[in-house]
DNA sequence: TGACATCTGTCACTTAGTGACATACATCAT
DNA sequence: ATGATGTATGTCACTAAGTGACAGATGTCA
């Protein structure tokens, strides 16, 4: 039984609460009674109440992150997407960080504020992507190249995240894995800058 | 002379105050007195003190979405950008916005409250660059595939966008317009998932 | 002129967020 | 054990960010 990061915790009430009152109708009082906290530490974990969900959507994407980190070298983007990306492959704790997170992407529109946070989260794996990426080409995760792949990267998959989340929430679409992977590959195949979407010499 | 947006005008004296006494070391009050308004008014205009910026920063960023939407469809990118980028074709206005802008952005590793806004800045140019690059492929600016090259295209402008203005105001370093404008040429190329960089027929 | 809409200021008020200090608990050298 | 140090939390007074409600100014149009 490892003891969790607390902020983690805190988001995730703070985010159960967003959705059902909206950020509005959410005060940092609710967030630290929810939360079995005073109202100090919860302004000592967070800047601000929006930034309180932003630990939901960092954990999710690092989760992303820490799949690609463990891609072979000599397997294709689709392959390992199909053979590692899926409900199967997460604990049930991950699975219900992830619904919250795609609730909360679909009601980014309305809640302005809440933007800020999902970017920042985007910004957050930007810089785990980086030094992934920097791993597999055996490159510095500061070199510009590799930078600028990790922020094209990203960029498509925060496009795939918010088209899905929205489509599935707001119209009650529904996706197969196999959809959703293929999107996500084909996606990420075309907007990285660097070879990674291919297998890649040892 | 035409009446600007009276956001811009507030935003422009935020940028400033900011920059001299870092966003803590500035108040509402502060920025609506420099502004010559109410603090009732700046509230009105803006939701939170950070987003006093946003204007500055979408507006540079707008820009150059209104530059790339002037872009001839028989022209690359490299040859556009060495044609029309860069100081002569800017107003001193503009000139001025872009250096508030570049300052900014070299403060946003010290001043996380800021990046929220130029991130958010960054989303809406990358919905004015979709419609662009609809209008240049005969698409929808809704499109998947239009929103997703859109995506990219903003996350190179802007990894472009931080690596300069780091290395200028941080580091002092010098750079000429060709290696801006080749730099970018090249990102943006490397980063587009749609053939917008060469010649697109009529 | 008067009805209506939009923008701005004033001022009281709520709540997000901070500073200062006290308490609890773990670690570790003695 | 004992005490020194560091870190995490709570309490509470306080500052400043942000809102609601109302009033005055200006512009437009019938």
């Amino acid at each position: 039984m490892e003891d969790e990061d607390p902020r983690l915790a805190v988001s995730r009430h703070a985010a159960r609460l967003f959705l059902e009152h909206g950020v509005a109708g959410t005060s940092g009082d609710d967030i630290a009674a929810a939360a079995g906290l005073s109202k100090r530490t919860v302004w000592r974990y967070f800047r601000t109440k929006e930034n309180c969900v932003e630990p939901l959507f960092s954990a999710t994407a690092l989760r992303f992150a820490a799949t690609l980190r463990r891609w072979p070298r000599n397997m294709s983007i689709e392959d390992y997407f199909q053979a590692c990306l899926g409900p199967d492959h997460a604990t049930p704790e991950e699975l219900s960080d992830g619904l919250l997170a795609v609730r909360l992407i679909a009601r980014l529109p309305d809640e302005p504020a809440l933007r800020a946070a999902w970017l920042m989260s985007c910004q957050i794996s930007e810089e785990a992507l980086a030094k992934v990426i920097g791993e597999r080409l055996h490159r510095s995760a500061e070199d510009f190249e590799v930078r600028l792949c990790a922020a094209t990267v990203i960029a498509a998959v925060r496009v795939v995240d918010e088209t899905v989340s929205t489509a599935a929430i707001k119209h009650g679409q529904k996706f197969t894995l196999e959809e959703i992977n293929s999107m996500l590959a084909r996606s990420v195949r075309a907007a990285s800058t660097l070879p990674i979407s291919d297998p890649v010499g040892s």
